[in-house]
DNA sequence: TCCGTTTTGTTCTCCCGTTCACAAACTCCT
DNA sequence: AGGAGTTTGTGAACGGGAGAACAAAACGGA
């Protein structure tokens, strides 16, 4: 219902309206792709090079692009810093959005050093833990605070998004901690399925998952090299 | 073309046929609710039961559970350590996999010490670094080793999947190497589009992608609440 | 044994995403 | 200025997955 919403009309501030899932998800890997090819130093690029730095197909990416607004030039491409800046704006990676993060084991200092954050747009304001063993810690330049600043620290940085890296027995809470005090965007890496209210946004990211997938056709590739050519039996 | 072969003639060996990509990607979620399941003690479980713990819809989870087999019983539901270890052995960790994991920063050190890799079916037998200084290194209880003897290791333990965790300027090279000696999946967390052979697979996990893609969502959310009702300036 | 209840397995329809193919538009060369 | 060559933006066809809805099958009680 709500999905057809205002397709005939139009308010002054948008030209983004009804960006199809799957292409917000690949316009981070154009970001990184434009990203690349302005360091070596290119000007313009057309969407087959940008197709190839991506690792998609090139009609997909200009029906993706397209959906943002007509950025490229026919008979000549894209301009390599203006379509990064058009997609960055998209995104909204544009701003600085402060993260917390929570869950301080292995994973958590792992992602609190990972400087593609940084540099990409998001600000680790800080490092939450509920073992008090942790908190004279410091990780990545940043003090690991008791959970229960939870609260505060959301407050005074105004803080959207929030990173759960605890084992998966603690993950619900946190995240009910994080909705209550108004987190409305929740990247989970524990293997556990959360439950939040409706507007909040959950993306889960678990590296057992992905390794079984890859198991799965692993599995399948040796088995079809042990088989007989099909139907060979008959 | 590849895709319809054989459909209508049968092997004696398979139970397994074309299961769709994105039940492959669900039956790991599936397993893990129904080991969450057993371990509450749970003998038998409905679809709708199992389909709240994996966090999705029960007329899916049936739709997905239907590829594998037959595995319910209708007007009763499905028994939990049996349907567990048909979507185990459909996905292969019934057996276990050598992994290799290669770049021994933050990220390949949390990796080296989540357990989540040996309680499902994978195994990680050698971790390497390019850099000498690290090779004198112990990680999660196995020695650090250079990454030139990446050839003898997956020879000795026959090692099919490896996981790349190495700043994005290596990762091709890293793919390369890991390519040339027979891995033939590969679990790739650098920042960057590998280009491998047609018959090895690649999966991309991306830690600044998911939280581009909830930023956008974030912005939007933010957006629309600081918008008039939609037509109002009219 | 038979009927009502429960729950699976499957069919059917709809929708989203991908890809093809082409018209529109721009550049360059003559 | 005009035509040839390029490359974008998009309409249309196609394929696959999601969800609703139902028929088939099992259980339990009388």
């Amino acid at each position: 219902m709500e999905k057809t919403r205002a397709v005939t009309a139009r308010t002054s501030s948008e030209s983004t309206r009804d960006i199809p899932e799957a292409t917000v998800a690949r316009l981070p890997v154009y970001l990184r792709a434009l990203t690349t090819l302005a360091d070596q130093g290119t000007g313009t690029c057309s969407s087959e090079e940008l197709a190839v730095a991506a690792g998609v197909n090139s009609a997909k990416l200009r029906k993706d692009l397209s959906y943002l607004g007509s950025y490229g030039t026919r008979g000549v491409g894209y301009d390599v810093d203006y379509l990064r800046y058009q997609i960055a704006r998209e995104i909204g990676v544009t701003q600085d959005w402060p993260v917390v993060i929570v869950g301080i084991g292995n994973l958590g200092q792992a992602l609190a050093n990972y400087s593609g954050f940084r540099s990409r747009g998001f600000r680790v304001v800080a490092l939450l833990d509920a073992d008090p063993a942790r908190h004279d810690e410091v990780v990545a330049g940043i003090d690991v605070r008791p959970f229960d600043d939870l609260e505060q620290i959301v407050r005074d940085h105004d803080v959207a998004i929030g990173v759960i890296a605890t084992p998966a027995v603690a993950a619900q809470d946190v995240a009910d901690r994080m909705v209550a005090c108004g987190i409305t965007s929740i990247l989970n890496f524990a293997p556990s399925v959360l439950a939040v209210p409706e507007q909040v946004d959950v993306r889960k990211v678990d590296l057992s998952i992905e390794l079984q997938i890859l198991a799965y056709h692993e599995q399948r590739k040796t088995q079809h090299a042990a088989d007989p050519v099909e139907g060979a039996s008959a």
